[in-house]
DNA sequence: TGGGATTGTATGCAGTGCTAACGAATAGGC
DNA sequence: GCCTATTCGTTAGCACTGCATACAATCCCA
């Protein structure tokens, strides 16, 4: 390819190649899974004490503010299917973070609480995301957040 | 449960429930998941027929655009580590969407190149990508999409 | 009452991300 | 040139997420 016995240099040819990534920089969806990346990544090293994913967090969060919601509602809220939404609840509840209860108005529901442990857990969570979020809105200005936050709503509406 | 009895609006924090999902909705990160979340799964839908994910598509968007490209070069530029190249490239070796050659400058280096097959399935996905694309700008002004790509950017740098 | 929908559950599979370790090859200091 | 440190690819293993399917219990409505 490149090997052109004379100038291989030019091969690169068409790079200033210094990261470039050509066209795909155009796609939204793109960039998109990028930020997400690096969010997730900044996530992980700042909750690696915790151990505590994004989404364990997101839920035991809205148990905390909705106790007594089912698995189905709260996977709702957070868009988990049921499956995903179980395979969570069951990490937590195995580590005494929250517990189920069969709900007294639906049979066919579970209704979630949180435990003492997972209290406490949700205490230092918030602190570490607030960390977090410093860390991502440290390159924005409180207008551009407003503004970023609402064009990203507008995707997952 | 909200009823603060004298002002409970500022409170109603709380719920209203019909899908409210309290503070969190005011972590940036949050919304940054949920997008990527719609996003992937729409992705997911427009791809299943060619059963192609956003990284394979990348991947063999990136080594169209830079034939002779190293693994870890191409990690590098879709913030990837070693070891999910692998796994990545693998798959799509197994397919013979693209092969691996030997580096003729670095012994160290594995040069990769589009196969044929690779070929077809690309022009396909980037027919699927540009469905994919409108879906997400559909609901944006021109303004608004280089707005959020200028401000995703600076998440991922 | 009976049939259809909802909810939770169990299984299994694919994809992604990370770590740790190893061998091969290169690059840099001497 | 030689030795050491580094880079790259590779393998293996673990955790989390997402999806599909199937089943049982429960609820709801006609």
């Amino acid at each position: 390819m490149r090997v052109r016995d004379d100038d291989l240099d030019a091969v690169t040819p068409i790079d200033h190649d210094d990261g470039d990534i050509g066209e795909i920089n155009e796609i939204v969806g793109f960039h998109i899974r990028l930020a997400h990346g690096a969010c997730y990544r900044h996530f992980t090293e700042t909750f690696v004490d915790l151990e505590l994913t994004q989404k364990q967090v997101s839920v035991m969060w809205l148990v905390a503010d909705h106790p007594g919601i089912s698995q189905i509602d709260l996977g709702q809220r957070l868009r988990m299917d049921r499956a995903t939404t179980m395979t969570i609840i069951n990490r937590l509840q195995a580590r005494h973070y929250l517990r189920r209860e069969k709900s007294p108005t639906d049979g066919r529901k579970q209704a979630l609480f949180l435990e003492p442990g997972g209290d406490q857990a949700l205490v230092k969570a918030r602190r570490a995301i607030r960390e977090h979020e410093n860390w991502v809105k440290g390159r924005f200005t409180d207008a551009e957040v407003k503004t970023l936050m609402e064009l990203l709503a507008r995707i997952h509406e």
